[in-house]
DNA sequence: GTGGTTTCGCTACGAGTCGTAGCGTAATGG
DNA sequence: CCATTACGCTACGACTCGTAGCGAAACCAC
């Protein structure tokens, strides 16, 4: 936790931050064009003017490469303030499914995913730079909706941790499906049915945990 | 629609379905020893016991390969007749889980789903053979609980299968995610939860929809 | 300036995989 | 017996991988 860059920390040539940003869009335009089984590195040093060898001196493989790549198209997604629960749900899915809806997310992200199985520092990788923003989206939009008295507080924060871990499977894969295997947009009537299922589910959930008196 | 090898069609030595069996095996065997990405035809071949040119007489590529490997563990999955469709949903959905806690499926399904996003004839391969079979056990359950009265009956059948839809990609889309991404157990408890989640919102949702008169 | 350090672009390399072709042999039906 | 198809085996060119070596460039401390 110091100050980032007080100085290039040693000496010697800086790396190129021009050359970071080229390689990841040019990771992005071969993940469009050829998608994840036909993209190599050859190919994106190419396309973002580097050497090959520039490229490995920053990344591990493919899979590193692609997980960063990615990771910067989650940067828009943001958790909007609509009023409502129902409303900020629909909002934040609707962004979700935007993304989802691009080919280099498409082709990539499912991908990495695959290869995490077997490769754990891969798997946190992910999550670190893409699944755990997500997830700070539902706790915080739950804290909101808490705080307009739409849902109950929690009582027990380990049973709290459960459900927006449940909360996030649920809204998370429900589009990663509608998107990749059903191959079906996740469009404005979808996700308002979605929602409302999902948040009939959630209301009903508490009030038969915690009973009016 | 003709009866299924009436007589092996034409002339000339017969392929050998043992060799079939044996690959398919050697290919989820390779799957869960070696993972997606290091998984090379050359190698299922001489686990199978057959030379290269037959897999590929066979298959087009890798892709296809595992689709059927893994097409296979989704036969045992069947709906159970639990009386309730609470205890029906979260039986199939536990049958669900453990064939996804396999490795060779970790490994495999993501990995030619994600190869289907560019290829559409293995998106109609893995629909075909993996996909469909589960959607129809959404419908099916649907059509128990209507017959129990749990659900009230279908009015618009074209609501009726947006809805089957929506249910089949939460469930499915959350299962996968839970085992995948967040890769933390769908043990009996998780399915409780998102069993009841799932349950309310669609009971609540119905109830919306057809209020009682 | 000068020296030390790190990055960069370039070329080249062995290793491994891919998908195919060719050949002789085995198994079926007419 | 003969035509036809599948099989095992070998070999092949094409491609990608990841690394090593080189000289030049960019930066810092002195």
């Amino acid at each position: 936790m110091q100050s980032r860059t007080p100085v290039p920390r040693v000496a010697g040539r800086p790396r190129s931050t021009a050359a970071d940003t080229a390689i990841l869009a040019a990771t992005r335009e071969a993940l469009v064009e050829l998608g994840w089984s036909k993209l190599t590195l050859g190919d994106v040093a190419t396309r973002a003017g580097v050497a090959k060898t520039t490229l490995y001196r920053r990344w591990a493989g493919k899979n590193e490469l692609v997980v960063d790549a990615v990771a910067e198209l989650f940067d828009e997604l943001h958790l909007p303030d609509r009023g409502t629960l129902a409303a900020d749900i629909e909002g934040v899915v609707l962004q979700f499914a935007a993304i989802l809806a691009r080919p280099e997310a498409k082709s990539g992200l499912m991908a990495v995913v695959a290869e995490s199985v077997r490769d754990d520092a891969l798997r946190d990788r992910i999550r670190e730079s893409i699944v755990d923003r997500q997830k700070c989206l539902v706790v915080e939009g739950r804290a909101r909706a808490q705080a307009r008295g739409e849902l109950p507080p929690e009582t027990d924060p380990e049973e709290a941790a459960r459900t927006a871990d449940l909360i996030f499977d649920v809204v998370a894969g429900a589009v990663v499906h509608r998107t990749l295997v059903s191959a079906e947009p996740a469009d404005e009537d979808w996700v308002r049915s979605f929602t409302q299922v999902l948040l009939l589910g959630l209301t009903s959930l508490s009030a038969a945990q915690s009973p009016p008196a």
